[in-house]
RNA sequence: GGGCAAGUGGCGGAAUUGGUAUACGCGCUGGUCUUAGAAACCAGUGCCGCAAGGCUUAAGAGUUCGAGUCUCUUCUUGCCCA
């Protein structure tokens, strides 16, 4: 067997890569973006199989005669730099350089097609004096505020987080449990663009329905109304948001959250305050209020209904509402609404259906479905959604509320108390005023001296860097000392990738129109909802107010691809190991290398540092070689599912390549054969067929299934390659099989095609639609399969009856049998249906 | 608590979208080669059965000539939101 030194040819066309770019200039544009990295210190696999997805596409498609932009950056700035920096004492900008580097490099041993030419980085003057124009507009045009707020403080990160940023109650990256803190903050209006970030989901047909579905969530769009109630014999009014209005005649008490204003006057009831304190005790998230038994305080206030006359509701505070949403007051209709229900079969409270459910009994549970409206007055007979239309309306005739649509989105906070990030380019003058700098006063550098040991914000510590000058007026100022959310960073850096190097401006506008939108986005589910809504938040800002480039969606297809998993070792002491620090016994059980005692084998989980669950990219690509590895991730599963590393697989991977690559070989190398022309035929038939097959898995992201079709063409070639078949035949069929491998291992592919002197690698084997011309055709007797037959397409049901009768296995199953019925399914089926 | 997916061999997974269930890979078993091992190659590998054949896609029902795929019920697992 020929064997091959993999690094060798990885070298060789990795020097080439490193200057090649994707552009057919004449061909229409694609641009094919991964998310880009954070510069952590190595990559991981999770970026192997990013990237190397990505290269696919992006390779296929310039292969198939696209103009493809396919650029690499990264997202720089953050928190981790500034910790590393009080630890090894590094400035975080030499920190964060370096790590650059040293990933740049990775990336390019797995061969990856990136035009380098394009790299950004965020922590660059040069991208983020943009950043700070942006700002400027946004801020010029109203999307900009400052609001003194509660906000989400991480004690350990010291910073204020988003609520995004807050995932069960901790810090999304420390897990510290997250403190409210009254603060001055600035915020992107986001909420101002709810609505169409809401409506243009439907617009991205080429994204997952789980992620729009998860974006839909966040929004959290809900319609309903206002609706004010009059307290009995006090002069108050308590004002409700309800999204079912529909059921006011069904309403049998209101409820106020224990924040409500009403509270002030029972502060001084001792059963009031225990009840608070009480309620307090189960927490003040919504998990632990959904979980909890639902209680009451009871007011013995009353309020008038107002569409029922004489008819009193009584109030109570509840430990079900919530301050935070719509007026922190409800009114319950307990026939319809599971919490309602639960809280009036506790305190005794009328339960009158006024929605049908089609029965006269006693209801066990709230009745949430649709149905005719019963009753309720003026409004029976109606269905649900009339009759919310009707009542609104008729509130709003009366003066008693008004018609609202709420949103759960709340604006974006993007003030850090951090050093190392992009300074908000905004100043505080002395007269108390707030406004932003000059724009020909652009960029406002980071200082470089910068003391991180102190607590707190280490701008505002600095002794000079926040005192300037109020350009306009000449009068002192202070800069602001917070910086951006790193996720302003990542919110506009797809626009910044067409024309990255240009001076006038964030965007060159004609280069957005010509690239914009992303045709192929790819990156992990886990930015679901943070970075692609802010990032279409950015996308329809600048379309609606800062340049009119006709632009709301910057990302036409979306892909999320699962996360890289392995198993986790632990001693019996409850140590992490890492995998090489391990020896397998057997499938279950292993043992530590160094002391030989058995160590406990965790399930398959995503790689973290944390369980040292990690397998180095830069190792298996020593061991393996990069096409190996590029293969062994791509092979193993479908791409938006989870992938569990294993060292057989891209052994095996190896062993593959090796063997693909003898087989060029023995091809170059084989003696003259008699010829075949029918042969010759069918062998090119096979190759077409297979060409046909690898495009469509291409297109539908099903790379585990292409590679399955190249494990067969291995074989079909193997087991043909003594035929009386010519060389010519062979090596043109080969040719176009190892162009087809070049979206997955670049590196041997292209080798395998310069030795066998094919001089245009830049192009797609041809595709012939109806490569495939034998089809296998299923003989079914009463709807079981008996036999399966191989023949032409298009075969006619006569020619298939004799075929049956003269030497199908299936002949026998009807021989002397009355056939009631066939049905016949050209190039699939003919099933004989028996009289029994 | 709500929402959304998904359940196919020992494992990862295929299945032209209603038409061959278990492609392809891993693992395992046997064989060839070798002093031995590794590698390589050949054969086998859902279950029952000597075979003919029968059974099998979480469980159960339904629609259909035909269901892994569609509908309903139940169970289980994962993800997201709170």
């Amino acid at each position: 067997m020929e064997r091959v030194n993999f690094h060798l040819i990885e070298k060789k066309w990795q020097k080439k890569f490193a200057n090649e770019k994707l552009y057919n200039k004449e061909g229409q544009k694609f641009y094919c973006l991964e998310m880009f990295p954070y510069p952590s210190g190595k990559i991981h696999m999770g970026h192997v199989r990013n990237y190397t997805i990505g290269d696919v596409i992006a390779r296929f498609k310039f292969l198939k005669g696209y103009n493809v932009l396919h650029p690499m950056g990264w997202d720089a700035f953050g928190l981790p730099a500034e910790n590393a920096s009080k630890m090894n004492n590094v400035h975080p900008e030499k920190w964060t350089n370096q790590n650059i580097q040293t990933m740049k490099n990775q990336l390019k041993l797995l061969g990856l097609s990136i035009d380098w030419d394009l790299e950004i980085s965020t922590c660059d003057e040069e991208y983020y004096k943009h950043q700070q124009e942006l700002f400027i507009d946004f801020y010029n045009h109203g999307l900009v505020s400052r609001k003194e707020t509660y906000v989400n403080w991480d004690p350990v990160e010291k910073t204020v987080l988003a609520n995004e940023q807050v995932v069960n109650g901790k810090g999304w990256r420390s897990n510290a449990v997250v403190e409210r803190k009254k603060l001055s903050q600035w915020f992107f209006n986001i909420t101002k663009l709810a609505e169409p970030l809401l409506q243009d989901l439907e617009k991205l047909s080429g994204w997952p329905e789980k992620v729009k579905l998860m974006q839909k969530n966040w929004i959290g769009k809900s319609f309903g109304c206002e609706l004010n109630f009059e307290v009995i014999k006090k002069n108050e009014i308590i004002t409700v948001f309800t999204t079912r209005p529909d059921t006011i005649f069904g309403a049998s008490f209101i409820a106020l959250s224990n924040d409500h204003a009403l509270s002030k006057n029972f502060l001084n009831d001792k059963n009031f305050v225990k009840f608070k304190k009480e309620c307090d005790k189960t927490g003040t998230t919504e998990e632990a209020l959904a979980n909890a038994e639902k209680i009451g305080f009871n007011t013995n206030l009353f309020a008038k209904h107002p569409f029922i006359k004489n008819k009193q509701i009584p109030i109570y505070f509840a430990n079900f509402v919530l301050m935070d949403y719509g007026t922190g007051a409800i009114f319950g209709c307990p026939a319809h609404d599971q919490r309602d229900f639960d809280f009036a079969k506790k305190y005794n409270l009328e339960i009158i259906k006024v929605v049908s459910n089609g029965n006269n009994k006693v209801l066990k549970q709230a009745y949430t479905e649709n149905g005719k409206i019963i009753n309720s007055d003026f409004l029976n007979d109606l269905d649900i959604q009339e009759a919310k239309e009707k009542i609104i309306t008729e509130i709003e005739n009366k003066k008693m509320g008004k018609r609202k649509t709420l949103y759960r989105l709340k604006d974006w906070g993007i003030s850090r108390q951090r050093y190392w990030g992009c300074p908000i380019p905004m100043i505080y003058l002395e007269d108390g005023k707030v406004v932003p700098v000059e724009k020909d006063e652009l960029p406002i550098l980071l200082p470089k001296d910068i003391d991180l040991n102190y607590k707190g914000n280490p701008l505002e510590k600095h002794p000079t860097w926040k005192n300037t000058i109020h350009k306009p007026s000449g009068k002192k100022a202070t800069r602001e000392t917070d910086t951006l959310d790193t996720f302003v960073d990542s919110s506009w850096y797809f626009l910044r990738f067409c024309s990255p190097k240009y001076k006038k401006g964030p965007i060159d506008e004609d280069k957005i129109k010509y690239w914009m939108p992303v045709d192929q986005y790819i990156g992990g589910v886990e930015h679901a909802i943070l970075h692609l809504l802010y990032s279409r938040f950015f996308m329809k800002s600048i379309n609606q107010y800062y340049k009119n480039i006709n632009l709301s969606e910057p990302f036409k297809n979306l892909f999320t691809q699962g996360m890289v998993c392995h198993e986790s070792y632990k001693d019996k002491e409850g140590n992490w190991l890492y995998p090489d620090e391990i020896e397998k016994i057997s499938a279950n059980k292993a043992v530590s290398k160094t002391d030989k005692k058995e160590v406990i084998i965790g399930p398959p989980e995503s790689m973290s540092k944390s369980k040292k669950n990690t397998i180095d990219p830069e190792t298996m690509i020593e061991l393996y070689g990069a096409d190996a590895v590029r293969w062994f991730i791509l092979s193993d599963s479908p791409p938006e599912k989870d992938v569990q590393w294993s060292d057989s697989g891209v052994s095996s991977s190896n062993k593959f390549l090796q063997k693909i690559w003898d087989l060029n070989f023995q091809i170059r190398s084989r003696k003259e054969k008699k010829i075949n022309e029918k042969l010759c035929i069918q062998f090119t038939a096979e190759l077409d067929s297979l060409t046909l097959k690898i495009d469509k898995s291409i297109e539908d992201f099903k790379f585990n299934v292409a590679i399955a079709h190249f494990y067969e063409i291995y074989r079909f070639f193997t087991k043909n390659i003594n035929l009386d078949i010519s060389n010519d035949c062979l090596a043109d069929n080969l040719i176009k099989m190892m162009k087809l491998m070049i979206p997955f291992t670049p590196h041997m592919a292209l080798e395998c095609l310069e030795k066998l002197k094919c001089k245009d690698v830049n192009n797609w084997p041809e595709i012939k639609k109806d490569a495939i011309e034998k089809i296998k055709f299923a003989v079914q007797v009463n709807g079981k399969t008996r036999d399966i037959l191989t023949i032409k397409k298009k075969t006619n049901k006569d020619e298939i009856n004799k075929i049956i009768n003269q030497s199908s296995k299936a002949k026998k199953f009807i021989e002397n049998k009355e056939v009631l019925k066939t049905i016949f399914v050209e190039d699939k089926i003919i099933n004989y249906i028996l009289k029994k």
